[in-house]
RNA sequence: GCCUUUGUAGCUCAGUUGGUAGAGCAGAGGACUGAAAAUCCUCGUGUCGUUGGUUCGAUUCCGACCGAAGGCA
């Protein structure tokens, strides 16, 4: 049994993923298949730094750039979409790279959840949100704690979003969400994959890339973006993308343009800290730490490593 | 020049009826397996403006000085 290898590029956000999949992408002959959850949305270009044509080089991207900002998104529906991706690159002879900064798409379609199909329950979000306001969260916990001792043990009372997600789970598919979790875990992982992370030593020099980006966001017309963001209907998964948010008090005449946007390099800085949190208890991953290394470099150190591996 | 208010953690401020102090924000660390660029958890020693005095003991009371804000001239 050949497992398909797939190539997986994660690190912290404005780390440099982007270029380096790509010159990976052109060296191996592989298509990109993007692991972020924000990326999928169309119109969300400056904000999500996502790849321009020129940036592309010719490689292939997927899943990118494909959602409308009014849909939601989540990780089984990326699973799917990531499995039917690398199915059709790997029918047409080439290789397949995983790149993205969201560690549970990256995690949970390497390490191979199935998902069983989900009704649509868009209700049943609602109903359960109507009655934590009306309940309280207490009573919500209370609840899944006699349903489901596990998965209650591991959610904080006060992490309100999980506790609804799990009773959410609970309620549309009629099982506990700890044996639904334990239904979806793959006894083998369904490809052959390795990892390379992204990381810094010295944690300034990424949070001044990071100030940095966020300064040619502005210049390439973010303000203008988030405008027309808002003037859509964003929805879900969508709202809660860093960039527009924190402009959203400019915009609305309530706060100066500069402390929105500090507002917002903060909010990056704090985004990347916990993407190296995710990605750095991850023993299996190869890291290589960029810090002053120019795009180059890091593709050379990258390229001996996957080399090293022996996957390609 | 005079009067009033004020000076406490990087910032905004509580507080101690005199026994060397605590919140929010910022910052740091962590969790995360069907919403994840989201969500949540943990972490607070700082010459209590400076300097004299009263006191067993002062950041707390009194005086002077320095800085800030406001008012009267």
């Amino acid at each position: 049994m050949n497992k398909i290898p797939v190539l997986a590029v994660v690190g912290p956000t404005a780390s440099g993923k982007t270029a380096l999949a790509v010159s990976l992408a052109e060296y191996y002959g592989a298509e990109v298949v993007s692991a972020d959850s924000m990326q999928i949305y169309r119109g969300m270009d400056i904000a999500t730094a996502k790849p321009a044509p020129e940036e592309m080089r010719g490689v292939r991207h997927h899943l990118i750039d494909f959602l409308d900002p009014a849909e939601s998104y989540s990780a089984a529906a990326f699973c799917a979409d990531a499995a039917r991706a690398v199915a059709d690159i790997v029918s047409r002879g080439r290789r397949v790279i995983l790149c993205g900064g969201t560690g549970l798409y990256t995690d949970s379609f390497l390490s191979g959840l199935r998902f069983e199909d989900e009704p649509e329950n868009e209700a049943l979000r609602r109903k359960l949100q109507a009655r934590k306001e009306a309940e309280g969260i207490g009573a919500l916990y209370e609840e899944l704690r006699a349903l489901d001792r596990e998965t209650a043990a591991a959610v904080h009372i006060n992490n309100e979003k999980r506790v609804l997600r799990a009773l959410e789970l609970y309620y549309a598919t009629g099982e506990k969400p700890s044996a639904v979790r334990a239904g979806a875990k793959a006894a083998e992982p369904p490809y052959r994959s390795e990892t390379i992370g992204l990381f810094f030593e010295d944690r300034a020099l990424l949070y001044d890339r990071i100030n940095r980006r966020v300064d040619r966001m502005l210049a390439a017309g973010l303000l203008e973006e988030a405008r027309a963001f808002y003037a859509g209907h964003p929805a879900g998964t969508a709202a809660q993308a860093i960039g527009y948010k924190e402009l959203k008090p400019y915009l609305d005449g309530e706060l100066p343009l500069e402390t929105a946007v500090e507002n917002l390099k903060r909010a990056t800085r704090r985004y990347a800290k916990r993407q190296l949190t995710w990605f750095g208890r991850n023993g299996g991953i190869r890291r290589i730490y960029r810090d002053g290394l120019s795009d180059e470099e890091v593709f050379e150190k990258a390229r001996a490593a996957v080399d090293d591996t022996g996957l390609f």
